[in-house]
DNA sequence: GTCCACAAAACTGTATACAGTTTAACGACG
DNA sequence: CGTCGTTAAACTGTATACAGTTTTGTGGAC
């Protein structure tokens, strides 16, 4: 769900958050300060505080008096990421699929016509947000305001995963597999919208490289890797 | 969880989130940058960046050109925030019983102690603080920290929650209640765990005073309640 | 040619300065 | 006496300046 922000310092923080997760930014790259504020055409002071948003969302990590580095999640952090999920979405399916409107159906109809067009188009960065909003639309569509901003934050992170991992998750699976799950909400089955969620997150964390190293900018761990 | 952090910054956000869980200021009340500043010995700069990182916990609110106020949580709001706790503290209950260790148990033993004491000595602060961070204990022996964090955030909205309305919930059947939890988890009890971690937050919201008006400080609406 | 020491540049962390807005005080007028 | 309009004080939002640290680059010794 992209929103506009008010405030600059947010606008900043979004603009940020976008480009890392339609990957335009790779995991471990620095971000500078100064670079970044003539980007926007601010001064250095706006760019921190955006910074320091985003590290607390665990967007990014703040090395001090070193820098802020588009974050890396280990295996582990990833793994806890999508237990997290496991643990909310699958229960949150089965809620909504118990107070579902039309209008409300309509709506995630709308969207999953996006993601096929976007799965067709191979648009790579408009998939892989559209593919994360699925899921922030359940939020927020369930009316939970806590639940919604709480797996925001999560889905963020899946993103990050995914890029550190390099998901061999096909995007059209996942597409296909919000349809089916869409169909179970409007047949109101609720048990098995919340089993669907649960193998649909089990697929996407299966398809995470957990086994691979993660990519990190980290120079002395990666090369300590191949000493013999 | 109080831990220590590394940056000025985060030292600031910490004292200032002490401050609002142990109530020593109330929900509403404007945190004024130069006088905090003064209080801390540090240049605005630095409790702007912390006033920052809690608006994004939700535990202040930033009101753009007038400045930060200690969140009020509107009754809906603190039922959203217990629904959450609900879908997640339940099956983390049941979890850790399956994985728990004897040395985490008398961990949690240990803790069920102090509050016991705290409660006791009629410690209002630390009880209200070591009600919280038992489950905070809980979330970190997981050893998951992502849900530790998202869980430490809820834990944080719901003590504001507390105080916005008053909780009529008794300390002490709240600690009798985490002492029956920790039973069924030495027990290997696992469902009778989860569904007494249900029960426990279901009293814990349904002492919230939810009909009565949340205290404001936005006097507007607080006059405006009485307008005939 | 390689390694180390040292110096310069780049960058972050914190404080200060200034512009714009909000809030509070004051006085005139009804 | 109360209300409204005006003005001053207080406060926030953003930019800039400066100190301290890290990183990069360079020259000399071996």
């Amino acid at each position: 769900m992209r929103r506009m922000e008010r405030t600059s310092t947010s606008a900043i923080a979004q603009a940020l958050t976008d480009a890392i997760v339609e990957r335009r930014v790779q995991p471990g790259a620095k971000l500078v300060e100064q670079k970044l504020a003539e980007h926007f055409g601010v001064s250095r002071t706006l760019v921190r505080q955006a910074l320091h948003q985003l590290a607390q969302q665990r967007l990014v990590t703040l090395s001090p008096a070193r820098g802020a580095f588009v974050a890396t999640l280990s295996a582990q952090e990833a793994r806890q990421v999508f237990m997290v999920r496991r643990m909310l979405e699958p229960q949150m399916a089965r809620a909504f699929t118990e107070q579902a409107t039309p209008a409300q159906i309509a709506l995630l109809r709308a969207h999953l016509a996006q993601e096929q067009t976007a799965v067709a188009d191979r648009d790579a960065a408009g998939r892989t947000r559209l593919l994360a909003d699925f899921h922030a639309l359940l939020a927020e569509l369930m009316g939970n305001a806590v639940l919604a901003q709480v797996l925001q934050d999560l889905l963020a992170r899946s993103a990050i995963a995914a890029l550190s991992f390099q998901s061999a998750h096909a995007a059209s699976h996942s597409s296909d597999e919000h349809v089916a799950l869409v169909d179970a909400i409007e047949a109101g089955d609720a048990e098995r919208a919340a089993q669907l969620m649960t193998d649909h997150l089990d697929h996407v964390e299966a398809h995470l490289r957990l086994d691979r190293p993660a990519p990190t900018h980290d120079l002395p761990a990666a090369l300590a890797r191949h000493t013999h």
